[in-house]
DNA sequence: GCTTGACTTAGACAATGTCCATTGTAGGAT
DNA sequence: ATCCTACAATGGACATTGTCTAAGTCAAGC
């Protein structure tokens, strides 16, 4: 999205065609790729990109705070570029359908302070798993 | 702990010294082990356990219920043998230590159903990020 | 004490991610 | 417009975590 190059740039972020490319097929409606399907995606446009710099590139975006880590499963990490509204995800067990929900109520009050042991939180993940239309009917 | 092998055993477990020496490494009060920390104590008791018999193990005690995989970070996963009593986890962004906790409240029912898209939900998985108090002051 | 099928082993393999030395280049300075 | 230089990209080795397989071993019932 050019917001994203946008915001990136004002920050003072170097462009490069690399970077370019990383950032645009985070944009698409295509969410919650890995970083691996980000690279393939960025070769398609970009051939001679390499692993690394999608994994740097991804890297920053995170620290950036443009873009979020997501671990719902074991495997790979996928990259959620819909960093700037607060959500959490519900997970298919059988397909791993990925989606963006948006609970009421804030699961940080449900935790009294006897139970945050001296800790300073920060952030709370919340993950509901179970199976998806697609999947129960099959 | 005896109560974890008398169990297994009633399930039909077959009981050998490997899968007595795991589950014996889980039972002490070092929770949270990821697979490999298990396999290094699991060794001190018997040394020619193999990693791969470790990973079994583990895995079909996920499966019998008996121990929980954890995913807090994005590294290995951790064996939680706390399976009996619900409950969240609190990570220390820093320093990787995990406190079991127990928040008041449902998340399920924070989910409203126009939030659940036709899924059919099994399972929360919360986890609290902050800085622990050994951080902190550090 | 046999027998048998389940269990264990070692090591190859796979998937994901990180590191590093080298090469390239964006963007400011001239 | 060209040059400089710090920052970025490359690619390939390496690390970590986990899975698989073929062959050997053993727990538990008879």
């Amino acid at each position: 999205m050019s917001d994203l190059l946008e915001r990136l740039r004002g920050r003072g972020w170097r462009m490069t065609a690399q970077r370019r490319v990383v950032a645009e097929v985070l944009d698409g409606d295509h969410v919650h790729l890995t970083a691996d399907e980000v690279h393939a995606r960025a070769v398609e446009r970009l051939p001679e990109i390499s692993r690394a710099t999608v994994y740097n590139t991804l890297g920053e975006l995170v620290t950036l705070g443009e873009v979020l880590e997501v671990s719902t499963d074991r495997r790979a990490k996928r990259y959620d570029p819909n960093a700037h509204r607060p959500h959490h995800h519900l997970v298919c067990a059988r397909c791993g359908a990925i989606r963006d929900v948006h609970p009421t109520g804030d699961p940080l009050a449900d935790l009294p302070t006897t139970e945050r042991f001296g800790f300073t939180i920060s952030d709370v993940e919340v993950t509901y798993r179970g199976v998806c239309p697609n999947c129960t009917s099959a």
